[in-house]
DNA sequence: AGGTGGACCCGAACGC
DNA sequence: TGCGTTCGGGTCCACC
């Protein structure tokens, strides 16, 4: 489901088909995309904005226009973007979406699960939305293991669930969260409040070391994630415990188990990251 | 206050 | 074979 990797994956490489682009026409056809908003009062808004730059804050794509207006979309677990040229990828079972550019390139948005989000804001709804649902951006230099210490300080709930909490650093999700605490070597269940100095270390460590290899094979392919050219990711190769129950650990050899954390499927290995 | 669990969706995988 | 059921995952929201 596309995380930190596989967001940045897709804005690497939309964003020199897009900078510079004026939108022509914009087509909603699901309204839950812009919910509570009417989806044509939305897709008028956004025609005949040219595009400044492109952005990522967490999983979040940020498309800002030189009006000085952005459109915040959020992919969710199944929404995806192409660009095909000019009518290619018309009746596309799950278009949700489709954009033309005045290049003659379509820009189609799909979702099986209906899940994603477009939001269109001005600059200052734009940082006060992020402001409240996103913390650091695990992979800039001001993040560092003292601000992921911070984040942990006082949380009685398991390791595994303040890594899913966006406010805790943003842009892991079950994947890259798995990921992260193989690397640590710490216990899913173990409460947040309780990881010690070393452990914090390993662990900003493990979250960074996991996002990277992440965004170096560019992304995870597991069901129908690919980049806006429509290639697979090679994530899913390189996974050292997520969705490997009963397969050696890399590291040790004991059987990866599954148990459930924060309501999510969680794998790890008994032994190199034990509870106590 | 902070954590947990259900709702939202729908295709795939599973069970009988 | 074919049907029904379960599962999963990011985020929001109601509940404890």
């Amino acid at each position: 489901m596309p995380e930190l990797p596989e967001v940045e994956t897709i804005r690497v490489q939309l964003e020199p088909l897009l900078v510079g682009r004026r939108l022509e026409g914009v087509e909603i056809r699901d309204p839950r995309l812009t919910q509570p908003l009417d989806p044509a009062a939305v897709a008028r808004a956004l025609e005949g904005e040219r595009v400044g730059s492109l952005d990522r804050r967490g999983k979040y794509l940020i498309v800002r226009f030189e009006s000085g207006r952005s459109l915040l979309m959020h992919l969710r677990m199944t929404g995806n973007l192409r660009v095909t040229p000019r009518g290619a990828a018309a009746e596309h079972p799950h278009e949700r979406a489709v954009v033309r550019l005045d290049d003659g390139a379509d820009v189609s948005y799909r979702d099986v699960r209906r899940f994603g989000t477009w939001l269109l804001v001005d600059d200052e709804e734009l940082e006060s939305y992020l402001a409240e649902r996103i913390g650091s951006e695990p992979l800039e230099s001001s993040f560092g293991r003292a601000a992921l210490a911070k984040r942990l300080t006082g949380r009685r709930a398991p390791i595994k669930a303040a890594l899913l909490d966006q406010r805790t650093v943003a842009g892991l999700g079950n994947i890259y969260a798995d990921e992260a605490l193989w690397r640590a070597r710490i216990h899913p269940l173990r409460p947040a409040r309780e990881l010690d100095a070393p452990e914090i270390a390993r662990l900003h460590r493990g979250v960074r070391d996991a996002l990277r290899m992440g965004i170096s094979r560019q992304g995870a392919t597991l069901s129908n994630y690919a980049t806006p050219d429509g290639e697979r990711g090679g994530m899913q190769d390189e996974f050292r415990a997520y969705g490997r129950a009963g397969e050696p650990c890399p590291r040790c050899g004991t059987p990866i188990e599954k148990i459930r954390a924060a309501g999510r499927g969680t794998w790890y290995c008994p032994r190199c990251q034990c509870l106590g």
